[in-house]
RNA sequence: GGCGCCGUGGCGGAGUGGUUACGCAGAGGUCUGCAAAACCUUGUACACCGGUUCAAAUCCGGUCGGUGCCUCCA
């Protein structure tokens, strides 16, 4: 598997530490809304990751934490946030909130064909390693105390710039909001916050600091070591998080172990709608409710999703959605020949034989080189277009063989759709009969019922062939 | 202000120092009883200006334009 690692910022072979397991990390949601089509972009484009790997044969240990700790909207902030405030818009408790958009999360998952995690643990039920993470780095000296929270000191971190390649001294700190004065740097983060003195939050835990919740950064250090050691594979997130968060887990980890916290980083590029990012305050946050009121499948979403490369800012449209649907249906065609191959009496004596095998290490070559997906996309147009006339019934078998490891690798869902009914064969028998005798009203009739049933036909040199329309 | 990324045919989108990407849409045609979401053909794409090179859309420099991050963010 090569990869573009942010660390080098160069194209690798992963080489995982214990060799034939890779771990993998993710950054996942934090659920105090619905997530919209950006947020399944990026995490569906993990999930070709995890995909890649196990075709691979590798074993996949996949990490991905469901941040159920309302953070701060600022830094100096006095107590709202995300979750609260979503609570408060719903007439809910921050419990609630998170409770109903995680299990809507994980639903999503699912819908979508997204390989399920190993593991998807919740901040919140591991607020103790989180403190133990803390303590472990105020021990070592890395953290100071302020009036709302204990903060890491990036300064005593040497290398703290490094990864994100930024240059501090020429940041605009808190250019967009107002930061806490007694910090030490303008780049120290909040790794305990305090609860406000006058105000009771819904989610707050004793400390040895004082009452208060977890910084956001910490989750993740604490999560990830718990499952998957010190030292992980691969850690992946959006692209967003390279110079903040990203950054911040490397200082703090590495901080508390002394050892390298990832030796991969993986990440995803944000999409674009209309060339504007999607945010809330353009109201261009589409979600896949929306997409299925507008009758496309998220089968086609995901097709859009791998039609481009995961570390280039691709763009969302309808159009394109449109677009990807079309060829989806061009591949669905391709798979429902399984149900109808070409008999050996039926055969020309010139069919050419496939090496499905060699489609498949093209695909498989393609995915393994930095997920090139398009790439892949192509070779299967291309194996789907010289199959028009249908499968040899001596292929079935390696064809089914190739289907299913597609759907592995691709999780577009080809074999999942059944063979058409027995009354439905028998209409397009009838009109097959109607046609030898030339009855051409009642050929037409059959071929209209089926197309009211959704099922269109083609005729070619060796009988109709059906598929969905 | 700092750190990045990008600019490919109607749209989307790969790729590469010299060979058709691919998809969707369009045009023409073939097959067909008529059809087809079937097949074939087709569009002379790489922002602009210089430079390097036998050869650049692909490397280098500059210009213009777009965009991301520096706050939680996928």
């Amino acid at each position: 598997m090569k990869l573009y690692n942010t660390l080098t910022r160069t194209v690798e072979e992963i080489k995982p530490q214990n060799p034939g397991h890779t771990s993998v990390y993710t950054c996942g949601p934090t659920v105090y809304d619905y997530p919209h089509v950006g947020n399944w972009f990026t995490f569906i484009r993990y999930d070709l990751l995890v995909r890649a790997l196990r075709s691979e044969g590798q074993n996949v240990a996949w990490v991905m934490n469901i941040t159920d700790v309302g953070h701060l909207v600022n830094d100096a902030d006095t107590g709202e946030d995300k979750l609260e405030k979503g609570a408060r818009r719903e007439g809910k408790t921050a419990w609630d909130v998170a409770k109903f958009y995680g299990d809507y999360f994980v639903k999503g998952l699912e819908r979508l064909d997204i390989t399920t995690p190993t593991k998807l643990p919740k901040a919140t039920e591991h607020i103790a390693e989180q403190i133990e993470l803390v303590k472990t780095l105020e021990a070592k000296g890395y953290t100071y105390i302020i009036d709302d929270g204990v903060y890491y000191d990036t300064g005593k971190f040497e290398g703290y710039a490094a990864f994100a390649r930024l240059d501090l001294d020429e940041q605009q700190a808190g250019a967009r909001v107002g930061f806490n004065a007694q910090k030490r740097n303008a780049a120290d983060f909040a790794l305990w916050k305090f609860s406000p003195k006058n105000h009771t939050r819904d989610m707050e835990w004793d400390s040895p600091w004082g009452k208060g919740f977890p910084g956001w950064h910490v989750e993740c250090s604490a999560m990830s070591m718990k499952y998957l050691g010190e030292t992980i594979d691969i850690h992946s997130g959006g692209i967003d998080h390279v110079p903040v968060h990203h950054t911040n887990e490397i200082a703090q980890s590495e901080a508390a172990t002394g050892k390298r916290f990832a030796n991969y980083w993986m990440h995803t590029n944000h999409i674009l709608i209309n060339g504007d990012k999607i945010s809330k305050s353009l109201g261009n946050g589409i979600t896949l409710e929306d997409i299925e009121q507008k009758d496309y499948s998220l089968e086609a979403f995901r097709l859009l999703v791998l039609q481009s490369h995961y570390r280039t800012q691709s763009k969302f449209s309808w159009e394109e959605l449109d677009a990807a649907e079309n060829r989806l249906k061009t591949y669905q065609a391709f798979a429902d020949l399984r149900w109808q191959p070409i008999p050996e009496s039926a055969q020309s004596a010139d069919v050419a034989s496939t090496d499905y095998e060699q489609y498949l290490h093209d695909i498989f070559n393609e995915l393994t080189n930095d997920l090139n997906t398009p790439k892949a996309l192509a070779i299967l147009s291309q194996i789907a277009d010289t199959h028009a006339e249908g499968i040899p019934a001596q292929e079935h078998e390696s064809f089914e063989a190739f289907l299913d490891a597609i759907d592995h690798m691709l999780g577009l869902r080809l074999l999942q759709t059944d063979n058409i009914n027995d009354a439905q064969k028998k209409l397009v028998l009838e009109r097959q009969m109607a046609r030898r005798r030339k009855d051409w009203a009642t050929s037409d009739r059959l071929r209209d019922e089926l197309a009211s049933q959704g099922i269109g036909l083609r005729d070619t040199s060796h009988g109709p062939i059906w598929c969905r329309i």
